[in-house]
DNA sequence: AGAAAAATGTACATTAGTGTCGAAAGCAAC
DNA sequence: GTTGCTTTCGACACTAATGTACATTTTTCT
């Protein structure tokens, strides 16, 4: 049924109002989800939306699922990913905030300003909160610290990053890479040896110096 | 009737329109800001709304001024106050955060969804960042600590807070005042010292165990 | 009390969005 | 090339919002 993009001749499917939708919430937040406008971006007749969805409430309820599947997991696979010290595991899940196939940003905040105004989307980002801190929690567990401040450091982590997130900032590579080794000092209480930082600027295309 | 919220004994006020605008945008976005259900709300004529405002524009306008004039400041304030340790230092910034006069983070958390679709509001919102930012760094500068670690934990500490926000999260005041030391120690590198603490707890009206 | 002002309300014109219906067009298989 | 399913589009009906013009009411000032 699904046909990759354009299989078929037709100009419209599924997945290119959503594409277009998700395009829209990402630029202008959700209330600039409407037909009217991705359908002239599209440069299709408005009416022929309701070909591939019931209404607006389907193609959101698409989008959340899309984001459902993409931000929340790879957290969790990072932060239990193999490492030999707490700061390479922190560094694993670092990965998340510099490669945008693990965790897409931008959208994690179009979608937590949305729940702003929808008690829906509200739970959804709960939810994720909630099995995304507790997966780095027992990461530090794992390394051997205790409870509560594990779970305060995970907390530090997630957070940072949830609000470095919601800065919108545009920051070049570099400036972001320079801090690294501080971030891990603060979060882990260690400091991370040369070989891990090299393997993870390595993996991130960043050439130090 | 109802409304003594003013002496002129009219119903309406510049500020009536713009306390029900600053509900509307706490609750449901800046989308949501609009004239009619305002009126509704206060049980006015939506007309009359323009006596008071040349437009919706400007409305929006007197909620950006309002987030301005609270917000930003306090948090410089609060992190050039006397303190005899930098633990002490960050309980004073941490007093944003627990009292509601000092820094109000629903707004918060509106005015940055509301950035993410007007390019206005995002330069204000990114002004607010740099002059916190450059504020608690200026506070463990004094405490001696080095320019790059003082930068790194100045965004942690403002950013945890800032993912906080974007948390949504409603916790008791108890869950909240027992991770403080935690933090204090992750930030600062050093343990609070209990009358410190206790100094803290006390002015928010928190008393352990 | 009467005039000026401050504030409100009614009616109108306009715009941008939603969703439905049915007619038409594109493509594939026979 | 006809049939049939999929997709597109134009016309229609509706709703919620914006802002303007002007008449009306309520308060204040003298």
């Amino acid at each position: 049924m699904d046909q990759a993009l354009n299989d078929t001749g037709w100009r419209g499917s599924q997945e290119g109002w959503l594409e277009a939708a998700y395009h829209s919430l990402l630029d202008s937040g959700v209330d600039s989800v409407k037909i009217l406008p991705l359908a002239k971006k599209l440069n299709l007749s408005r009416t022929s939306f309701y070909w591939f969805f019931k209404d607006r409430e389907e193609l959101l309820a698409g989008l959340v699922a899309r984001w459902r599947d993409k931000n929340t997991g790879n957290i969790v696979k990072q932060s239990e990913a193999y490492a030999e010290s707490l700061a390479e595991a922190m560094l694993n899940v670092f990965d998340c905030w510099l490669n945008n196939d693990l965790f897409d940003a931008r959208f994690e905040f179009a979608v937590r300003s949305w729940a702003l105004q929808s008690d829906e989307i509200l739970a959804e980002v709960r939810q994720a909160d909630q099995l995304r801190l507790e997966a780095l929690k027992r990461m530090f567990i794992r390394f051997g610290l205790p409870e509560a401040t594990s779970d305060v450091r995970a907390r530090t982590t997630y957070l940072v990053q949830i609000g470095y997130i919601s800065m919108q900032a545009k920051e070049e590579l570099a400036v972001r890479m320079k801090r690294i080794p501080e971030y891990i000092a603060i979060y882990t209480g260690e400091v991370p040896q040369q070989r891990e930082l090299d393997r993870f600027f390595s993996r991130h295309g960043y050439r130090p110096g």
